[in-house]
DNA sequence: CTGTTAGCGCGTTCAC
DNA sequence: GTGAACGCGCTAACAG
């Protein structure tokens, strides 16, 4: 049904720089000029070549391009699968969807790596060192892609870290406060009154875990408490397993006496199912035990009660990563880029109160 | 850093064929042929190119395989921006990791595209018809790209069609059975003793809205309930602001007398936050007001109460159609592919229950 | 301002 | 079983 009656010796079909100049009666050369750089050609030209492009529906190739000029169009997101993601954790989403745009607005697309297999690992560096991928933006917490003796660092094209700080190793990072975030709203939570907390923990080791248990003991450090007045619990189960982590927590709670007044947890999700099955057991949220979460999920304002977060910005996150290598790509940013800490706000709202004088911790 | 001299004239730095060719002492073409098809060439010589190809860490150049070969190894994921993005609606993110995983389980990339501007439009064009992309997964329910007289449909490359049944239009689709799905959903809320409804719609005219609701009115047909047994309310809001539309649509709810003994919505994230809505004014859910919702989002399990929904096999829809694209690209399925319908399940929780004879509708 | 020329790195004939 | 030669479609030198 196609119009057009081109045929390369594979079978796709498609009119070529060649048939472009022959109708519009210049050199292959011109037309490459006259698309690329429309300036340096002459008007009248230009218009002839043009209207032939527009009459053929020429398209040019994208890989002939890539191969001539030695870079592609092409921003990598490598996540480190399989645990993280699209949609395991509650920010991810909206991390991809802040780095996709603004990647695509620089005019360049956007290619996602899932896996942490060595396979995966050697298929990383293959885009990388084969010239498919013009730069990488490394997601998460794991290790940098590594096959062989061959590590991502050496391709020779611009990394950016997003969601883990990378700056010691040299390379551009976006992150959130979460130390300082969980500090404040640690904090919060001691203003109200609160002196035993309940920690719900991530996956143990996990950047972020490591980072938001140490802005806990961090604020109880600020009002000298020690580091007993907090019970942790979890760490076995990974950020994708966010539900089933606050259940398991809620019910090592229920086991506790006494059971401290506060419950502090690395995730929306665990605060969450924390929430739902200490409830359901007879706890009242905030009267028995306040809750505070981690992320901003937007379902968190419909919880019962609605719940008290530090709010990541997300797609802001993802957005900054992308500017960073789309300054990078343009090499605008040539200098080593300092770390970009876009803060967590403390989002308060009904799962915290002051700790209830009847069972008190 | 790098252990490799060799440079092209744009910097990038990496051995060649040829460079491998001449450590093992044979020509490019055993190279390739080594590589490719290691079985059409001798076991000794296999060996030292393997030898030299690892020794000097050699990676195939990309663009110049695809341009000698005309195609390419990714797959385009279109998706109907800016309104449905990651994590925008429930199932999205789901969808796109099944889908994500099984295409590169196939051994292609997979890259995205997010805007539905006209250039974006012509963008998912010229990816197409240059030769970057390898098959299109469209997703939802948005219009195929199109750019002044080129669709994407004589690209002469394989389209997927994922969440919207396309194919009136030959093009394999994979979808769920959104209508039945909603029809059994509300017999449950019949067979409970329903017989007024409030049916929180998505935006107007969208594919899935109209299955649904269509599936609503089957299910009062069954039972020989006119349409006037529903009162619709919504369909200015895209099922990304499915919490707001929650919302509002609970206001409107609590205006009405007599009120509705059932409320279906078109999303969970809209059953969630009516129900979150509904009960900080005083609606007992289940007792004043059953509700169901439709995706079957893992939070659904720890709302209050728990949330009855209908289940979407999200990731399952976006690996089916995975395969089915990957069955187009090996050239392993030629004939026409029939629709794809992965059922979603009714997920009984306790958002839904008899209604209440005090209040009664 | 425009045409001519020369490859980018690889896969694939076709001889040997 | 292997090598030599050619060209995929495009862009960057260099002349004119």
């Amino acid at each position: 049904m196609s119009m057009r009656g081109w045929r390369t010796r594979d079978g796709r079909s498609g009119p070529r720089m060649t048939d472009v100049a022959r109708l519009a009666g210049v050199a292959t050369s011109t037309v490459s000029r006259a698309l690329a750089n429309p300036g340096r050609v002459n008007e009248e030209t230009r218009r002839r070549i043009a209207a032939a492009a527009e009459q053929l529906g020429y398209i040019p190739n994208a890989a002939a391009r890539n191969l001539r000029v030695g870079k592609s169009t092409i921003v990598l997101a490598a996540l480190p699968g399989p645990s993280m993601i699209f949609g395991a954790s509650q920010i991810i989403p909206a991390v991809l969807q802040g780095l996709a745009s603004a990647v695509e607005e620089g005019g360049f697309d956007l290619i996602f790596s899932n896996r942490n297999s060595p396979a995966a690992a050697r298929h990383v560096l293959d885009l990388a060192f084969g010239g498919t991928v013009r730069g990488v933006v490394v997601l998460g917490a794991a290790d940098l892609p590594v096959y062989g003796s061959r590590s991502l660092g050496d391709a020779g094209i611009p990394i950016v870290s997003l969601l883990m700080d990378r700056s010691a190793a040299g390379i551009p990072s976006v992150v959130t406060n979460d130390r300082e975030a969980m500090r404040e709203g640690v904090l919060h939570l001691i203003a109200l009154g609160h002196r035993s907390f309940f920690y719900v923990a991530g996956q143990a080791g996990n950047y972020h875990e490591v980072e938001r248990f140490s802005g806990l003991l961090d604020a109880l450090t600020v009002v000298g408490l020690s580091d007993r007045a907090v019970i942790r619990h979890g760490g076995h189960l990974g950020f994708n397993e966010g539900f089933q982590n606050g259940v398991e927590a809620a019910h090592a709670y229920l086991g506790l006496a006494p059971r401290p007044t506060a419950a502090v947890c690395c995730a929306d999700d665990a605060a969450i199912s924390f929430i739902g099955t200490a409830r359901s057991n007879g706890v009242a949220v905030p009267e028995d035990v306040s809750v505070i979460g981690f992320d901003g999920a937007a379902v968190g304002a419909f919880c019962v009660p609605p719940l008290t977060t530090l709010e990541q910005p997300a797609e802001d996150l993802g957005a900054r990563a992308a500017r960073i290598m789309l300054d990078l790509l343009d090499g605008a940013a040539t200098a080593p880029v300092p770390t970009t800490t876009v803060p967590s706000r403390l989002l308060l709202r009904a799962s915290t109160a002051t700790p209830n004088t009847r069972s008190g911790g």
